[in-house]
RNA sequence: UGGGUAAGACAGACAAUCGCGCGCCGCGCAUGCGGUGUGAGGAAAGUCCGGGCUCCGCAGGGCGAGGAUGCCGGAUAACGUCCGGCGUAGGUAACUAUAGGGAAAGUGCAACAGAAACAUACCGCCGCUUCAAGCGGUAAGGGUGAAAUCGUGAGGUAAGAGCUCACGGGGGCCCAUGGUAACAUGGGUCUCGUGUAAACCCCAUCCGGAGCAAGACCAAAUGGGCGUACGGCGCAUGCCGGGCAGUUGCCCGCUGCCGCCCGGAGGUAGGUCGCUGGAGCAUGCCGGCAACGGUAUGUCGAGAUAGAUGAUUGUCAGAUACAGAACCCGGCUUACGUCUUGCCCGGGUC
RNA sequence: GCCGGCGUGGCGGAAUAGGCAGACGCCCGGGACUUAAAAUCCCGUGGGUAGUAAUACCCGUACCGGUUCGACCCCGGUCGCCGGUA
């Protein structure tokens, strides 16, 4: 993943959150706006509310990883903030897995 | 074998595939690509203490305010930490805990109860005047309280009282012995009424403040400010003049602009440094009961910036609790899985 | 990351140089008034045990310890919540 594909930026932020949809799911919750570039950026978030530090680094690595695992699949050209509930405590990369794509295919960003 | 107690170790390993941060090498204008090395903890946590480092303040020194610490000796860069002792408390024991200076320097407080809480006489007892009652003596007995004039026995007395004596207990002072010391043991002598300083306070020692979001450097776009280049009138939209450009070359007229540009400052977004080689780690030897110190040899073990260690499968008998570096060290406290060893108490067997 | 503050019944909030915890207001429950209700007035209101009851005892100030005769208050530690700071 390339560092212009990471979201930074407060002002992105708040425009994805203003404008964009949000999708949620069992573990995770998206929330995705068009940006008109050629490529997707994406935010993992955990709050504290998923748990303690080694919880939420838990919880974004296994999101980052499904997100690798199938980055193929999404159209590009979107900004997408990805963000665990605590539900994802002790669950396995399938299960994220499983249920980021649920929630992209509602979103209408798979296909290609 | 059951229970207890103290000390210590580790924090899954290996293989395969995919993936991440950083360093180095090669290729490339570059975004990058390939190779290679390396990559979280014993508590990284809480932020409770102590230092380094940075900025601010400050001539030097002293006094005061405020805060911290408080048995003795040692260790340390320093500490409220650690080690070894002493006293006290708890435990059958191994062992553990300990903010443990000063209450005859002064002040405050001690609710309720009780006669009285720092000086005191309610009941009682004794004596006298005397019917009750009053006056005086008394601290043995009763009663209140967390706390009330040392305990037991004898003498003594009107009744009593350390008033006197014996034994015991506490405290002050002096002496001797052991110990660097705290202190311990023994003797002599004096005297027998509080508690609280994690209440104010006194004494001794220590402390300037803020923190890596400290601080240093580079610095875009847009807008604004300054300098240079444009004058006058008007509060101002504006008006007059001047300059430049366009309108075919020139003049008038008309239109547009009053700048573009340049210089320097500030410093936002962003970036670079600070950023990891240090009171470092490992092993051996020497000194010390120990904390620790000295010395020799070897060694370099994260440095991210939305934040890098993950996923899947297999094997090991089985398998992981608490938990993630964010400037760096020394401690303390709290959370927590497994294993090892010493010691103590009890039970069984030989 | 750093720096501060707070925690008391169901709720807001008193109690403070340590001495009867829960004042006062709201909510809630019961009663009076009313045809019924609202408003108003009166009473009650932390938990547990024993008791027919009056009442008695024990535990309660986020949690765990310490100092003290005695702690919401003083001291140490833990947990939770809130705020400030680029």
């Amino acid at each position: 993943m390339l560092k212009k594909e990471i979201l930074r930026k407060k002002s992105d932020f708040d425009a994805i959150y203003r404008a964009g949809r949000s999708v949620p799911d069992k573990y995770v919750v998206l929330f995705l706006r068009k940006n008109d570039l050629p490529y997707s950026r994406t935010a993992f978030l955990a709050s504290k509310k998923v748990g303690n530090s080694v919880q939420r680094n838990r919880a974004k690595r296994l999101m980052r990883e499904s997100y690798r695992l199938n980055e193929d699949k999404f159209s590009a050209g979107y900004d997408i903030i990805f963000i665990a509930r605590n539900t994802i405590n002790g669950r396995k990369l399938k299960d994220v897995e499983k249920s980021m794509m649920n929630a992209a295919a509602r979103g209408k960003v798979t296909g290609r």
